[in-house]
DNA sequence: TCAATCCGTATC
DNA sequence: ATACGGATTGAC
């Protein structure tokens, strides 16, 4: 059968009128975001809306929708009196809830985000709004379009006609009534000169943007709650992000304390899809107006946002591993930004990102009274040369410096606990050749090995393949013989479990949990960020292996140390109250100077004039393209780059952190390759890694190009393959 | 001359 | 991705 049709645009014929639809008498098109990965389909598309939908299919609902002949998801941004799209409308599938879980803010906020990291608004919308769980929508209230009770969000009324209806703020649900009197609030002037105006813009709602430098010691879930405190009584909501769970628990007793049980809610990604939506719903509908979470709660659509704060930016659980991978810190700026909202960047130590928004005046520094650091801050002393000097690797870091022992056994007799900080967790995760000191390697995958049981060196496997390896031979000279590169928590709490007898030794890493430090003599030996806070602190602090730290060829090797260290320097009591850290590194390099003076506001100047020198994020904007070698180069060619756009590379990306096949095996000439015009030199399927660079004025330019080209290459169906990343973490 | 197949392109 | 229009091919 031919359908009758004369001339028409090429694409689906519109399905033959099943159940005879009739098009909404008022506003009868909706403009619909589709949930489909080609970057070139990133832009709303238009449908009717059967006259059966019309109350329901209300801006922000998930709808389904024919799509290119199949079914897709999507949100629902606008609905409008026509379409300017000049082929037929296809109607709505169905309305998949009346929920309105997309807001207009979480709607501009992720436009925002996907422009800003070179990615796809369905890709950021997948980060932004958790999935639906049915049972918990029926549980909850209804949603507001169906039989709305009174109080619930409703979405603007009826309406004009012709106007184009936009999706509503979300209105707070509590009244005034039920809100209490304010106490006095705190506003921190008494330790940080400029608190009292910052605490007035979070009152007025006026646009001030802070970096907070902690003092070390300081109860900051405490602070945090006092500025959530003071946007609640400002009659506005507050969003606060912390790196993990262990974080995030201490912030929800402490707005427990400021506010009481009912106006807060924990938001993280691992509560499970019920009561993740569940808390979502309550977000959403404005029964909750002060959020705490970790990096999804980014986008969490709170009511009448007064307040975004991150703590700890330089952790790297802040940035998203999923595309287009945004970190926290910039979704609250733009946040922050589209609002003109404050914001607060808090933590002991300081990035470089945090100092170029100081520096380009975009945020003010809220630091401490400088008498004030020397009055909380721990006596730090460094060891380095002493224990480092003609000692093995392995040998080094099997035993205490001396000063270390000796600050422990001072504060283990006065009855304090210490505090003991090493790089990772496991037991001796990583092995070499002894003779060459290669790592060794695999003989399959080549990924790297581990000792898996404690006691025998002969129990070898693979972290990636997971293959045991029963017979070590070194794929470079052939030696049989191992040894440890690195000592994790475990091992190193055996051996200060035997100098120090009869004293409690705790273990606290992401794999252990965090064990309750008692009031008294007790060794917590823990992973970076994994500290256990010390009811009335540590005595002492170990840092061991800084120059395993330090000595990454990591860009923000330098910077990340100092964050740990502080992390738990500032754990430890004051040097008045006897407390002392100890790190194990040269006490000459800047990192462990910024440490021994609490300086790190120096140190971040220091860090981003460097990245400046060597022209590296965040003084510049940068960006990785993954790919092979054919998409790679078809890529480079189609990129229209801003004018002072600069290529670095590309080079292969081999680096041994993906799983490669064995690069021997692997046949060197090949006809295949040469037919892709690929350098014969490199095994087909290598992956490469170009780097683009430009002035941060031109950031908009090269993200958008790199947009339009994704947006070429899925148009034309080449392969994927190819993958973008703004401001990239590892960059060497 | 018509159907089978390939190609390019839009997807509402 | 799919699903379409239009061009191309090839058997009658």
């Amino acid at each position: 059968m031919t359908a009758s049709s004369a001339r028409r645009p090429a694409g689906p014929r519109p399905r033959p009128s099943a159940g005879a639809r009739t098009p909404a008498s008022s506003l009868p098109v909706a403009r619909v975001l589709v949930e489909v990965p080609l970057a070139h389909l990133d832009r709303p598309f238009d449908y009717l809306v059967d006259a059966r939908d019309d109350a329901a299919a209300q801006p922000g609902v998930r709808v389904k929708v024919r799509f290119a002949g199949r079914q897709v998801g999507g949100f629902v941004l606008a609905r409008v009196a026509e379409s300017d799209h000049t082929g037929q409308l296809g109607y709505l599938e169905r309305v998949v809830s009346p929920e309105p879980v997309l807001t207009t803010e979480v709607f501009e906020l992720a436009r925002a985000v996907a422009d800003r990291y070179a990615g796809t608004l369905a890709d950021v919308l997948r980060l932004a709004v958790p999935p639906r769980h049915a049972r918990v929508e029926k549980q909850g209230k209804a949603g507001p379009a169906t039989d709305a009770p009174v109080g619930t969000p409703v979405p603007a009324g009826p309406g004009g006609d012709d106007a184009e209806r936009p999706v509503p703020p979300v209105p707070p649900d509590w009244s005034d009534a039920e809100r209490p009197v304010p106490p006095v609030p705190p506003d921190w002037s008494d330790a940080y000169p400029a608190g009292a105006a910052f605490f007035k813009a979070i009152r007025e709602g006026r646009p001030a943007r802070a970096v907070w430098q902690a003092l070390p010691g300081e109860d900051w879930p405490a602070r945090l709650a006092e500025t959530a405190a003071a946007a609640w009584a400002a009659g506005r909501g507050a969003l606060l992000i912390v790196p993990d769970a262990t974080d995030l628990a201490r912030l929800d007793a402490a707005l427990t304390i400021a506010l009481g049980p009912d106006r807060h809610v924990t938001l993280t990604a691992d509560l499970g899809p019920a009561e993740r939506y569940r808390r979502f719903l309550a977000i959403r509908r404005g029964e909750r107006t002060i959020v705490a979470g970790t990096r999804a709660a980014a986008f969490a659509p709170v009511a009448d946002l007064g307040l975004v704060a991150v703590f700890d930016d330089g952790d790297d659980l802040l940035a998203e591993p999923r595309a287009p991978y945004p970190h926290v810190r910039e979704v609250l700026m733009l946040r922050s930004a589209a609002r003109s909202g404050p914001m607060l960047i808090a933590g002991f130590a300081r990035t470089a990102e945090a100092q170029l928004l100081l520096d380009s005046g975009w945020a003010q520094a809220l630091g401490p009274h400088r008498p004030l650091v020397r009055a909380r801050c721990p006596w730090v002393r460094a060891t380095g040369s002493e224990h480092v000097a003609g000692a093995t690797s392995a040998a080094a870091h099997t035993r205490l410096p001396p000063a270390a022992f000796e600050a422990a056994r001072s504060a283990l007799g006065r009855g304090a606990p210490v505090l003991v900080q090493v790089p990772r967790a496991g037991y001796v995760p990583a092995v070499a050749c002894e003779q060459c000191r290669r790592p060794a390697r695999c003989r399959r995958c080549r990924g790297p090995l581990r000792v898996t049981a404690a006691q025998t060196s002969s129990l070898l496997q693979c972290r990636w393949c997971g293959t045991n390896e029963a017979y070590f031979r070194c794929g470079a000279c052939g030696s049989a013989r191992i040894r440890a590169t690195t000592i994790g928590a475990g091992r190193t709490a055996e051996e200060i479990g035997r100098a120090f007898p009869g004293v409690p030794i705790l273990n606290s890493s992401g794999a252990t949990g965090r064990p309750d430090v008692p009031d008294g003599p007790a060794i917590v030996v823990a992973t970076p960020g994994a500290e256990p806070v010390a009811p009335t602190g540590y005595g002492a602090a170990l840092l061991l292996d800084g120059r395993l730290l330090l000595g990454r060829p990591d860009l923000r090797a330098g910077e990340e140390t100092l964050r740990r260290w502080m992390g738990a320097a500032a754990l430890v009591r004051p040097q008045r109250s006897g407390g002392q850290v100890v790190v194990a590194a040269e006490s000459a390099l800047s990192t462990v100077q910024a440490l021994i003076r609490w300086d790190p506001a120096g140190h971040a100047e220091a860090e981003l004039a460097a990245r400046r020198e060597l022209g590296f994020p965040p003084a510049v904007a940068m960006a990785a393209i993954d790919g092979t070698q054919v998409a790679m180069m078809d890529a480079l060619d189609r990129l229209h780059l801003p004018p002072d756009a600069e290529v670095l590379g590309p080079v292969p990306l081999d680096d041994g952190e993906q799983p490669v096949t064995d690069l021997e095996d692997e046949p060197l000439d090949g006809a295949g390759s040469m037919l892709l015009g690929s350098d014969p030199g490199l095994p087909a399927g290598t992956r490469l890694r170009a780097l683009i660079r430009a002035p941060l004025a031109q950031r908009k330019a090269l993200t958008a190009a790199l947009q339009a080209t994704a947006a070429g290459r899925s148009a034309r169906k080449l392969g994927g393959g190819l993958r973008v990343t703004m401001d990239p973490a590892e960059v060497i």
